[in-house]
DNA sequence: CGTACTTTTGAATCGCATCAAATCTGGTGG
DNA sequence: CCACCAGATTTGATGCGATTCAAAAGTACG
């Protein structure tokens, strides 16, 4: 696939202006690398071609806290106008990303008002996407977090999990154990159905 | 204070364009109306001058989850290009608030590039700020979340808390009695130094 | 085939939620 | 000024559910 397709094929940069595109760059990346570092300064943006790339920051004790996690298009948007990040921007799996200078991103967002359109609906869309997961972290037990992740990521009460349940666990904020045991447990009780990477919510439990 | 003072002493107004401001309109709420109800359609955006607002949803076992809280300047931003709202927007405390219609707020945003500046920073703070209420609702134990709420929120090590503690304790997804017996646990470790509204870190703890 | 990681199950523990009740506080009206 | 009330604050006792530690079985990959 050559660049002019690949950036056509990601629906986020279909907006972007020509003059950035010219200035983006593709890099391959590979799987634990770290484009940006907490403290270092802010030069490039940075949106996901293929592959995973995840903004994160390690609490007091040692945990790795996921911020974000992006397959496919931008990540650590609300850095542009920073100084200097606040978090690791790590490859959790390696693929292809495209690179863009910050200041042509600014210009080119300052002078087309489409571009600009997108970039605002994709920063409120971002800010929806949070306070869903900050209101799910507020649900104490493991049942309700699942249920509501379903409800509020999946589609028509069905999720396909990109990522291994240890993974989702750490999204949801339990324990891999936990997660584990209440998969099995609302399985038994009907609540859930699970096949693969596939789970979806049984329709009594979607209707309530 | 006349409408021109208050509109000054708004920070987050200071770049309101001028075109912008006689669209707006002076409201005076009060402590339990209702501004914005989930499903409604969005005609209007709200800047806090008094009083408080919160940006409210209730979950399916009936429990009040406060999305957003100000004081002070915007609130629901990223439902400016939304259709319907998601939310209730509720008055918790009364006082003033400023009503923009939302096609004059579009159109300031898309011809003023100082207003547009300005809104897409609050934007990225907005974003910055839910990422941190994610990470410190990632934490499992009471210290932990009150400790990385006043390294998060407050200056210095310190807050002052403009809010019962009760509600506060709603905020950092804990109960009051949980809160409450923390605090005095904190203190009498030498953790924490509470004065009346003010709490602050302990030296030791700042540093670690 | 071996290694690293995920998935699964078991058992014990701990911290927070929950329920209950007493005290304190600020504000209201008589 | 006082009585009163609603809400916040505080303390106590109990139980549940998630964490934690442990270990085994399954799985992907070189």
């Amino acid at each position: 696939m050559d660049r002019q397709a690949l950036t056509a094929s990601q629906p986020a940069l279909a907006e972007v202006p020509q003059q950035l595109r010219t200035a983006a760059r593709f890099l391959e990346v590979d799987a634990g690398e770290v484009l940006r570092r907490n403290g270092s300064r802010v030069q490039n943006m940075y949106s996901v071609i293929s592959g995973e790339l995840r903004l994160v920051r390690r609490d007091r004790n040692g945990t790795e806290i996921i911020l974000q996690r992006t397959r496919s298009g931008f990540i650590a948007e609300s850095s542009l106008n920073s100084k200097a990040y606040h978090c690791d921007l790590v490859v959790a799996e390696g693929g292809v990303v495209l690179q863009f200078p910050v200041l042509a991103f600014r210009a080119a967002l300052d002078q087309d008002s489409a571009f600009r359109a997108g970039w605002m609906e994709h920063l409120a869309r971002e800010v929806r996407r949070l306070r869903a997961q900050c209101e799910r972290m507020n649900l104490r037990s493991a049942p309700d977090r699942i249920i509501h992740f379903i409800e509020s990521e999946g589609n028509d009460g069905a999720i396909v999990l990109n990522q291994t349940r240890k993974a989702w666990a750490a999204e949801l904020g339990l324990t891999h154990e936990a997660l584990y045991r209440t998969l099995t447990k609302l399985q038994s009780e009907g609540v859930l159905a699970v096949d693969g990477k596939r789970i979806s919510l049984a329709r009594a439990a979607a209707e309530e």
